[in-house]
RNA sequence: CGCGGGGUGGAGCAGUUCGGUAGCUCGUCGGGCUCAUAACCCGAAGGUCGGAGGUUCAAAUCCUCCCCCCGCAACCA
């Protein structure tokens, strides 16, 4: 038999710290959508997801929650396991970077870069928290203390390795140049050159002595393998490159496609390709960043208490309709507005009423006048000729839609055809031909053309959903599976009259959007003030450990006033800052702090408070303090 | 001038590459139909395309300046 060419498309492995949201659930259910409409066009598909689970921030969350790193990962693994169930992402593998297979491979390839030079010794120089054994860059920090914990930082040395991006820079943006398609949308490819590239690449600090919840470096274990080299090597490890057996590595490398979220697009368009570049390896054929599903005009982040969670919704509509929605509603690659009315309003224009609703009317027009047999078609007329055109050539369309990964303007396309049946159903009016014996041919072709019509749109849609299709070709009789195949929608009378069709419930039954909408709110309110505000409070009043003690005479040092609150504003751009203008004496002072979480600036004009009047002052964000 | 994206009828978006009657979905209003999930079909109202200036016979589209929003520069898809 002849080889189907192959199609290797991957997602990000995600950060196993908390359950995933919405947004995790759109970039999947993409890149299951595309792993699904290239199996049915033909290919060999392979298609990885992951969890990306070393790292501090999971250290920090499982010491928090009193269990082992790894325990607590596994916990937050199977539920996210749970959840490409729930939502028919049906991934090839599922890679983490705990197990020894991808562990053993990134060693390798570390050893590999350091061998030959491309990784080198030298000391990174930071700034560390004590408690949280943390280094941040100086742009990391926030008012100049550990952007975790709050507390200060000092400034510290460590031996780290690097990885020599710099060498490569030259070549990485002439590949650029010369493969426009390799960065997708091409904005991107602008924002990575002027950001990153042109300006110059640093050398990437790739291993830290302070982490321990990692990959040590095989030939010096005081190091951990640090995010990067770890993460993405996800791509290759999981195909087993450089491993006993690599068939599944050379059958698939390189990568037709890392679908990746916007804010990942810098790692996967300029280390990775620096990475397998100096490792002599093929680059992924393109890496396309999509946007982010945003509420009310921002970013959905725990911190906002505004993440939504895609079980309930699967739970409450199907997931095959979140599916649809989330491929439906926006054009992939820009960011697009998620809320619930649009989703339910989506859902019933779309689903219930255009689509679910043609089902049932034509499934119940041959039951009621033919006994429910699917008539065969008599003559064709202009009229049906018309329709039958539109629906045996839609493919092409959603084709050319689809591998331009458009997901939206495709399934646009496809509801262009349900539209045009419904208006169909309208201008040949089968309930005036039911009441004449001699109009029965005629009745015959239209219901016909209906429900194959019905069966075409059931197999275009089926990448998106899943599901519907199986419930489309039960209620109008398709039982071959060879009826049910992207090659059977590419001609006109697959759907074999005399069949028997059946009436079934409601493909997606309407919803009732004010009811629906108040239960939803209602849902958040009980569920949700719960404000990851609170919980960090809570956490730094719980994890207090005491400063080294100070002696009398340092203590009479400090020079503690009453100050009142004259004005106070927040700080643009941090989220953290407020600045305070205070009246101290006869005198006024100026001061930032960050305590903008617990206060509102409005709240505290007017108020007393103590103020340390002999602190040196130190610029923040530019407001001297 | 750090970088990128965006600003189009009430809402959400397309159109901008290669200037030429401003389009789609939802919502609103009116009508039709009764096969169907109070669904479907037809029609209408509603926009000086963020602002100013420029190029042109012609600008949402090209150029200049400005304003506003979002994001990135931190392990959030």
């Amino acid at each position: 038999m002849s080889e189907k060419p192959t199609y290797y498309i991957t997602t990000p492995i995600y950060y196993p710290s908390d359950n995933l949201h919405i947004g995790h659930s759109y970039c999947s259910t993409a890149a299951d959508t595309m792993a699904r409409f290239k199996k049915m066009t033909g290919y060999d598909v392979y298609f990885l997801t992951g969890t990306d689970e070393h790292g501090q921030k999971i250290e920090r969350k499982a010491r928090e929650a009193g269990v082992t790193p790894q325990a607590y990962v596994d916990h937050i693994v199977s539920g996210i396991k749970d959840l490409w169930k729930l939502m028919d992402v049906e991934y090839s593998d599922f890679i983490r970077t705990t197990e020894p297979r991808h562990a053993v491979t990134v060693q390798k390839i570390f050893k590999k870069l350091h061998d030959q030079g491309d990784i080198y010794k030298s000391e990174y120089e930071g700034w560390y928290c004590t408690p949280c054994e943390s280094f941040w860059t100086e742009l990391q920090l926030k008012d100049g203390c550990c952007p975790d914990c709050g507390r200060p930082v000092e400034k510290t040395r460590e031996e780290s390795y690097f990885f020599r991006l710099s060498k490569y820079q030259d070549w990485l943006i002439e590949y650029i140049k010369d493969h426009p398609d390799f960065i997708q949308p091409s904005s991107r490819t602008s924002e990575m050159l002027n950001n990153f590239l042109l300006p110059g690449l640093q050398d990437l600090c790739v291993s830290r002595t302070s982490l321990k919840w990692g990959i040590p470096v095989d030939f010096d274990p005081r190091h951990t393998v640090y995010v990067w080299v770890d993460a993405l090597s996800n791509y290759i490890t999981a195909l087993g490159y450089d491993s006993q057996d690599d068939s599944l590595y050379r059958r698939y490398w390189p990568a037709d496609l890392h679908l990746v979220g916007k804010e990942i697009v810098r790692f996967h368009t300029i280390i990775w390709p620096i990475m397998l570049h100096a490792l002599g390896l093929p680059l992924p054929k393109q890496v396309f960043g999509h946007g982010w599903l945003v509420i009310d005009g921002g970013k959905m982040s725990k911190s906002k208490g505004n993440v939504v969670d895609p079980v309930r919704l699967c739970e409450r509509y199907s997931s095959d309709a979140v599916r649809y929605f989330l491929m439906r509603e926006m054009p992939f690659g820009a960011d697009g507005e998620f809320n619930n009315e649009a989703l339910i309003k989506r859902i019933n224009a779309d689903l219930a009423n255009d689509l679910g609703n043609l089902v049932s009317r034509s499934v119940a027009m041959i039951e009621k006048y033919f006994g429910g047999v699917v008539p065969a078609p008599a003559e064709i007329t202009p009229l049906d000729q018309e329709l039958i055109g539109h629906a045996e050539n839609l493919w092409k369309q959603v084709e050319e839609q689809m591998n331009a990964l458009q997901f939206s303007s495709a399934l646009a396309e496809i509801w262009k055809l349900v539209g045009e049946c419904n208006r169909y159903i309208d201008l040949t009016t089968p309930w005036i031909l039911a009441k004449n014996e001699e109009d029965r041919p005629r009745l015959g072709t239209v219901l016909y053309v209906l429900a194959e019509c019905a069966r075409i749109v059931g197999v275009l849609i089926s990448p998106v959903m899943p599901r519907t299709p199986e419930r489309i070709f039960e209620q109008i009789g398709v039982t071959q599976e060879d009826r049910k195949t992207w090659k059977s929608i590419q001609s006109f009378g697959g759907l074999v009259p005399g069949s028997r069709v059946h009436k079934g419930a409601a493909l997606f039954p309407r919803i009732d959007v004010e009811a629906e909408l108040a239960l939803l709110e209602a849902e958040k309110k009980a569920a949700g003030a719960k404000p990851e505000a609170r919980s960090e409070d809570e956490e730094q009043i719980g994890v207090f450990t005491q400063k080294d003690l100070i002696a009398f005479e340092d203590f009479e040092k400090l020079q503690l006033v009453v100050a009142r609150v004259l004005a106070c504003e927040k700080v643009k751009k941090a989220d953290k800052l407020l600045q305070l203008t205070l009246k101290v004496g006869t005198t006024t002072r100026t001061v930032v702090s960050g305590i903008a979480k617990y206060y509102e600036p409005d709240a505290l004009i007017g108020k007393k408070v103590v103020l340390l009047a002999n602190l040196a002052p130190r610029k923040i964000r530019g407001i001297e303090s």
